[in-house]
DNA sequence: TTTT
DNA sequence: TTTT
């Protein structure tokens, strides 16, 4: 069981690439508020990688821009590699499978629709026939 | 283990109570849209009661009001009742501790505040004191 | 966003029926142990409806019984209908989709294989190529 | 919001330590199965660095040994530092405020306790109070 | 009884 | 109706 839920804002507009497979995988920064000021009074703020796949990743690099705030629903992954100095390092991202398009900056429209809701709440996908199938639970 | 973690619109302004022993309750029911259309085509959603104690009751009291969109964060519980009938019936919502102020309907200002962003991420509480030993971690 | 994560132990063995278009269904009851005592210093637990589809639901029927403990993710759905004296009710489930198997009763072995653990963590499907293509992430 | 939930087992005893204001911090790592096995067949796991503070620390400390299998919620941290080499490098850790005891490894009883099941749900805390009004609740 |  |  790995569930990580978060509500924040990028950093940045998403990374969208193409793997050799052609699936499409967008990668960005979510900055989360704490909850709590810390002991100077100062609000601070997590910055956490998140990897988006597939169609999540085209709805990302469609509409979300900097600033853009979201809910992003996944697992944490962590990888490892050795860096050139020979240590051994981690890296730690969220790997979203679900983003929920929250409200975006105002005045953010310069050419794409960056900022902009989505038009569709993301598409009737395969877990559709999951939902569709509600009033034939046999009870 | 149980936690529920919610983002929806509240259908209506909570209600805000107090307890004989003085602690504020507040109560909410939140419309959180369903992921995926149902096989009709209509967008659906989830109508889920929600509890809130304490300081977060207040809060939800005064910045909360019809169709304030939030993220709610808390545990399911099921109380059990016996009904007028004789038949046993089940209350299930969700009791909450934490509520992140996400967007407000805009023109909905007519004496109160509802509908305005709090001035504070929600105030310094015994938490605070978690958070601020950070720097003290021993590695 | 709509996220629930329990972790309990099933009140009796899962029911598991098809629908008409053959796809599984199983249903049980999670008691989930709250984490404090209540004022009388009792135990208490959320008895939670839990509803599984598909795959999982096979997985359920066969691995499951009376007191396994497992770990569910999925999410809150409520369903009303109106009763036989014309008031309107509510079921609050847990449409989970994805359960871990985390322990079972021991001496619970007789004649099917409940109580046994899994023979493999549920089988490789779609999402199997989603998690292959971790090595394939352009940075 | 920042949530995380994670089921996964100890890789080793929790190291616990005391702050200089001699609250108790215990760092431990889970080792938490991937759902799905990789492309070459294998199963893998995500070891996750886990940061417990106060009570819950010392509960880690005592009940807790190197193949106990846990759950834990928390929120996800991320704080960077400057290595040596002058690049800039970031920890990501979850700061776990609820653990709860799934399962012990057998035959680990040499001499503390670790392995064993705790001997109370983890104590009535503060908490306490909010769950004991339930029967206030004014509807 | 339901939010956008 | 409830699990350990």
């Amino acid at each position: 069981m790995n569930k990580v839920i978060l509500v924040g804002r990028l950093t940045r507009a998403p990374e969208v690439k193409n793997t050799t497979t052609g699936k499409a995988v967008a990668t960005f920064t979510l900055a989360v508020d704490r909850r709590f000021k810390n002991k100077d009074g100062q609000k601070e703020a997590d910055f956490v990688p998140i990897v988006v796949w597939g169609k999540q990743a085209e709805f990302a690099g469609q509409y979300l821009g900097k600033g853009s705030q979201i809910g992003a629903s996944g697992r944490l992954q962590v990888r490892s590699y050795d860096g050139q100095d020979g240590q051994r390092r981690y890296v730690t991202e969220v790997v979203a499978d679900e983003i929920k398009f929250l409200s975006s900056k105002p005045n953010n429209n310069n050419g794409n629709n960056h900022g902009d809701p989505p038009p569709e709440p993301m598409g009737i996908d395969e877990d559709f026939h999951l939902m569709a199938d509600d009033d034939e639970i046999p009870y």
